[in-house]
DNA sequence: TTTTTAATGCAACTGGGTTGCAAATATAAG
DNA sequence: CTTATATTTGCAACCCAGTTGCATTAAAAA
């Protein structure tokens, strides 16, 4: 579990990611966990996961956060950069896994790139 | 100045972008123009300029709102899908005049896309 | 075990942004 | 120009996702 300590909320909290692999809200998280842990820790556990390579989170166009598994990121570094899709309709996030090109520009040092993608997803259409 | 009313407020605040064509943050706004206009117009107006298609928006990485000046954009639709590029030391944003490709992506139907790019301006290389 | 260290719960707080409502201002009508 | 109508404005109070301080509890080390 990397360098948390194993408690219970952590596994609770993991095993949600566990279920299904897409990306699920704070918010959510909060609401589903609520009666395990408190909402304070739920925070504090999805903020070190991130630090940690094993969640990376975004925001969507409301500005809420969203959390999802990492594949192959480390503590030192994120290699997330992959796009994520949020369906208007019904709210619903996925991980895009995809390379997506950002574009070279001059007298800039690009690092990083946060990409959400718009749209009806399957179940929407 | 479209479709609403040309009040002293909305002078104030367009003049604001006509300086530079860079993009403002609503909390820069409301700071700057916290002696002449309410904070709560501000937004008012920041609100209904983007709906108008006079201005666009887009959150940063800490989910905070930032408008710039639409270019070909209105009322009924936005164009500006381009990307926007903030410095991770000074925080300034600037609108990068690209089209990106966004990939396609099968059982979906794409209609938009955040696309925040992250690294370092010129000034701060 | 006992000691040390990190995680948790609670309550209160932060801050960007919004809402309700009465007062003020802009535009339209006369 | 004056009055009537509609839109904006300011204020205070609120919303809510996320954070902080601190005393308590649970996990890992000794």
């Amino acid at each position: 579990m990397g360098i948390i300590r194993k408690t219970q909320s952590a596994t609770y909290l993991l095993q949600e990611f566990e279920k299904d692999s897409k990306a699920i809200s704070a918010i959510e998280l909060v609401k589903r966990l609520s009666k395990k842990i408190n909402k304070t820790t739920v925070y504090r556990l999805l903020n070190k996961l991130e630090e940690d390579g094993i969640l990376h989170y975004f925001l969507d166009t409301k500005g809420v956060k969203w959390f999802a598994k990492c594949k192959g990121c480390s503590k030192s570094k994120h290699h997330d950069i992959h796009p994520h899709f949020q369906c208007t309709e019904c709210g619903n996030v996925d991980c895009i896994e995809v390379d997506i090109k950002v574009p070279e520009s001059p007298n800039r040092k690009i690092t990083n790139a946060h990409i959400l993608i718009l749209g009806q997803c399957n179940l929407c259409l």
